[in-house]
DNA sequence: TAGAGAATTTCAATCGATTGCAAAAACGTG
DNA sequence: CACGTTTTTGCAATCGATTGAAATTCTCTA
């Protein structure tokens, strides 16, 4: 009876906004409330589950911000995708936000929120730094050094919190997630060689880091074995992509008969021209992919190409920042990749 | 000289992080910093180019989460995707993660910063609840119903700033942004039996609203053409929908020559199927997707399927949230589909 | 040059939770 | 029952920026 009154007055006046008005309900002080709604501490367990139940009752939560404040911490990691060479290149990239939604559950299992910013480093040379400096994270993933390498590394000195996702240069000193770039590179010609390619096209753009090692790994295998090969520069916007690559095969596809596309993405571009040439995959053109995204098996011939483990490197970005946040200053992790022969080459 | 002095006692000395540092230095109080850094206000011009040119000297930037206590409001939207039926479907979804590439744009530009958050509503009850009165929020957009459209409905009661990806149900009271799936669907239907099918499967999980209203649809259309269709449940873990899809078909494709699958990811997937068992399409069996991801246009054939135009759809959440957080009541938004005849039906 | 009025700046309260330290209560034991 | 411990609580300072109101300085006119 007393109770179902205390609850219906409390309907009414309903101002059970901060710990202090929960506190004087419960007829503790504000600090006992934080302490009892913190789980653990020094309270009395009697006092505890009335606070909490009285909590329950009238819906309340502490709030983030003034924890936060005080706490000097944030509990979020911001995770943020540099738009550096491309402007629309992330928009469609399935690979960067397969990684995302992996990152989002490894930091949700870990407890952590997970802030996300695009940037287009061109218009704010601060991006990285506004990010960190903000006071709004305690850590930051970034999701591929784009043309943003030397940035990266300016930051890295200063900060420790911070680990990227892209390609590892000798000697960097930012802490780097990702697959052996170079090493998937040599993989994918030497696939190209063997399947019987003779000249071979690099297709994607050798700006950023990743694909620049790509390249750099084919090219060194295509120089051993006395092969040809050439960087064709293709853009990543959803419509600008298969014209590119349509007037590069008119143009040169007698010249060539093996292609490794920088990405799947690039490789379905190229496998649907090549189909709509009427040119043979893989008699008169092999091609090979890299990522293996879900869909290239999905693909008539199904797409050879080179696999990046994304789950794993997301659990490793994660497993990686959290040891940072903790002062280690941890090594980089370069994953190993792995040639899965399909049906293109 | 006297500036270099400056500047490297400033070097050593370092300690500005709070804009009561930077006071001391530039000689004035903490307000008029704040005010000076807040760009516009009635500070002098000549102090305001003094501060800001100090701080930009010492690298200082304003604490956001004091800003934030403070002002209260925090200049951050919350994504959150439920994963309600299907643990995994979201990881896969390309879907979904083109559409929160999207919103991430359209916040960015309106200034405001994005909280992810990807939540299992049967382990936690309050997933929505937790999330709005965290205090870390201004606002909320729900990336798809899942299965808790109930709960979406109750906090819609008292919660204005939020807007939801789903399906809109006559006389609902949260204001959602989507297809018109039910015309979506009926489309799709009307396409198979216009291509010549007879007998329909609708292949995927009607728990879902989207789902279920595709369906619904397919099935107006099925009845009034005299013509049977019936629904296939099948999972979006990548390992089981194959597997499902190849079990599906080994026993009953005779009985069926059309399939209206209710994503093109699991119309790949289907597609796929078919292909292995040498099932010819679109000749003998009819497919149609929904969704028209960019690769729908490079399956081999390419697949017919209904289109969501999802820019549009990111555009509209966005819009109809920040009018909200206006205290505006705004009214849902049904996006017209639209089929794309390609391939495959 | 005094003084009204405008332009700047300072002051101090505030946002809401946390936490070290001190005070109070509860418990035990001789 | 008194006194030493151990538990629980309360107090008050703190995190760092913002902002209304008060105080100061500057302008300009009579």
């Amino acid at each position: 009876m007393m109770e179902r009154e205390d609850r219906e007055m409390s309907d009414l006046q309903k101002p059970v906004r901060t710990i202090a008005d929960l506190a004087k309900i419960a007829g503790v002080s504000a600090g006992t409330v934080s302490r009892a709604l913190a789980g653990n501490s020094l309270v009395n367990a009697k006092t505890r589950k009335k606070i909490e139940q009285l909590a329950r009752e009238h819906d309340f939560r502490p709030n983030q911000m003034a924890s936060k404040l005080r706490r000097q911490k944030t509990g979020v990691i911001g995770v943020i995708i540099p738009l550096g060479h491309d402007r629309h290149q992330q928009i469609s990239d399935t690979f960067f936000m397969t990684l995302l939604g992996h990152l989002a559950d490894e930091l949700t299992e870990k407890g952590y929120d997970l802030m996300l910013r695009r940037v287009i480093p061109q218009q704010d040379e601060d991006w990285l730094d506004r990010f960190i400096r903000s006071g709004m994270i305690d850590g930051v993933l970034v999701i591929g050094q784009s043309n943003q390498f030397d940035r990266i590394e300016e930051i890295a000195d200063g900060y420790l919190p911070m680990v990227v996702w892209g390609n590892h240069q000798e000697g960097q000193r930012h802490c780097v997630v990702g697959a052996d770039n170079r090493l998937g590179g040599r993989m994918a010609a030497e696939r190209l060689i063997t399947a019987g390619a003779k000249r071979l096209a690099f297709l994607g753009d050798t700006g950023p880091f990743e694909f620049a090692a790509r390249f750099a790994g084919a090219r060194d295998v295509a120089d051993r074995m006395g092969v040809g090969i050439e960087p064709v520069s293709v853009h990543l916007s959803p419509d600008q992509t298969g014209r590119e690559i349509a007037t590069f095969l008119a143009e040169r596809r007698d010249e060539i008969d093996g292609i490794f596309a920088a990405s799947d993405t690039i490789a379905f571009a190229c496998l649907r021209e090549l189909q709509r040439m009427n040119v043979p995959v893989p008699q008169q053109m092999k091609l090979i992919g890299f990522d293996d995204l879900p869909i290239a098996a999905q693909t008539i011939p199904p797409l050879t190409t080179i696999h990046q483990d994304i789950s794993a490197g997301a659990h490793g970005m994660v497993d990686l920042l959290l040891r940072r946040l903790d002062k280690e200053d941890t090594e980089s992790l370069v994953l190993p990749p792995r040639l899965v022969i399909r049906g293109t080459a």
